[in-house]
DNA sequence: AAAATCTTCACACAATTTTCACAACAATGC
DNA sequence: GCATTGTTGTGAAAATTGTGTGAAGATTTT
């Protein structure tokens, strides 16, 4: 979808309502469809539905950081994201930028330098999207991976949840990372030296026992029946896989 | 050519000669490879012989405005631009930003938020660098082997995927890599020695059995037909081959 | 301290590779 | 034609390797 195409989504994660309110009335009133939260938790959930093009995030946020924010957006989205951010300070500024932030505002700031700015990042992520609609590169950018249909498997990236036949399963943190490197290259065998490299760094590329170990793991807790997996597949002499994605919705 | 290659060439277009030396000296020693000019029609040359990743424009210069720099390099190079300008007027910014500019920063700036931003500037470039050699680049070797019309034999070597009649059948790994190793040379009769070398290893040149038993399991799983085969090949004496790949146009 | 998580080990079992003995086949010379 | 020789195809075994398993110890988190 090219940006001139329809009307552009932002999405506007603001503490201060008054703000927020002024954020949405001007981004309407030039064309976007703007939605705001106040809250880092549903600024998540919404991202995920929402599919915001583009994202205005005020640092200081209750219940979930701002960082945290954008370091959890980053695990699947590439959204450009604007801070808007009361604090000056150099090491906050360089440290959003360093987490995945696209561009720094400091309070209080010009709305009409603020829709510049805006633009510029939208002008840029326009051209990558254009480059990637020509290609396959489907890594990334969904927020789901389903398989298995109704009773199947989901791992929610955007949440970092995962649930089987509806249920939600906990995952400890290198069973979840383990998931999410094979679900993002669903259909695609990942060798023992990939996955423990990716999971576990750079010097573990020997302990396959370590892969056993947590494949079984993770089999124990998605598959109805760990005997004769249906997620979790192992090539033999190669590495381990998930089938493709469900082709989904939007 | 990907940034983390190799040193990320930058100009920096800067009129002051102080700060010119410093930001020149600043950036080689983070390992970039930097030129600098202060005059906007040198720096138009330069910008086209040098090709650099990334530009830092100062807004005043002699001879050529830096708006009308940006402007003229707009119209061939997609290269990011950081302005860095001693104005700090709201249409100055407003004016460079939709002119192609992709940050601005007022002087006097902090040296450790110019560096951060860069950082985002070539982030953001490598991506859709990344993106745009996928689509374009020719890639060396083709993907799939495909041989025998419809209900031939294909070899999907990006997905580690071999189909005959249309249905997947299941290789071991020597299996695989010796299939590999004839679609890869496909219409070339490749040598006992030269096959157990490739597949087995620089010590099993003399092993004929081997390969007389994998070629069998693959006619067995892959030929409509073992007895006459149409895909594994025998050139008495001398070796295997399959048959060229099918011409396919797309 | 308790709980959760990660690491390590030894064994059973299944898939794959290696090995072997022999049948089938093509080329050559009689 | 026929036997000879070397090469290729065949089936089935033994040996090896890869994977699934439970469970115990070490480490980290709470």
């Amino acid at each position: 979808m090219s940006i001139s195409d329809k009307k552009v989504r932002v999405l506007c994660v603001e503490d201060d309502p008054q703000l927020r309110t002024f954020l949405l009335a001007q981004l309407k009133a030039r064309g976007f469809q703007a939605q705001a939260v106040s809250d880092g938790a549903q600024a998540i959930d919404l991202a995920a539905i929402f599919q915001p093009q583009l994202i205005l995030l005020d640092l200081s946020l209750p219940t979930l950081d701002g960082l945290e924010f954008l370091r959890r957006l980053r695990e699947w989205s590439k959204a450009p994201v604007i801070v808007l951010s009361a604090r000056d300070e150099e090491l906050v500024k360089i440290k959003a930028l360093d987490e995945g932030a696209d561009d720094y505002l400091t309070k209080p700031f010009s709305l009409n330098e603020l829709l510049a700015r805006v633009r510029v990042a939208l002008r840029r992520a326009d051209e990558t999207e254009r480059l990637r609609s020509g290609t396959t590169g489907s890594d990334l950018q969904r927020p789901v991976y389903k398989c298995g249909g109704e009773n199947g498997l989901v791992v929610d990236f955007a949440h970092r949840v995962v649930r089987t036949g509806g249920i939600e399963v906990h995952l400890t943190p290198t069973e979840y990372d383990l998931l999410c490197e094979l679900s993002r290259n669903a259909g695609k065998v990942l060798t023992h030296r990939e996955l423990l490299q990716r999971v576990w760094g750079p010097d573990y590329s020997g302990e396959n026992t370590y892969l056993r170990t947590f494949i079984r793991h993770l089999r124990r807790k998605l598959e109805p029946d760990p005997t004769q997996p249906r997620f979790l597949l192992n090539e033999l002499g190669v590495g381990y896989f998930v089938p493709p994605s469900d082709s989904q919705e939007l």
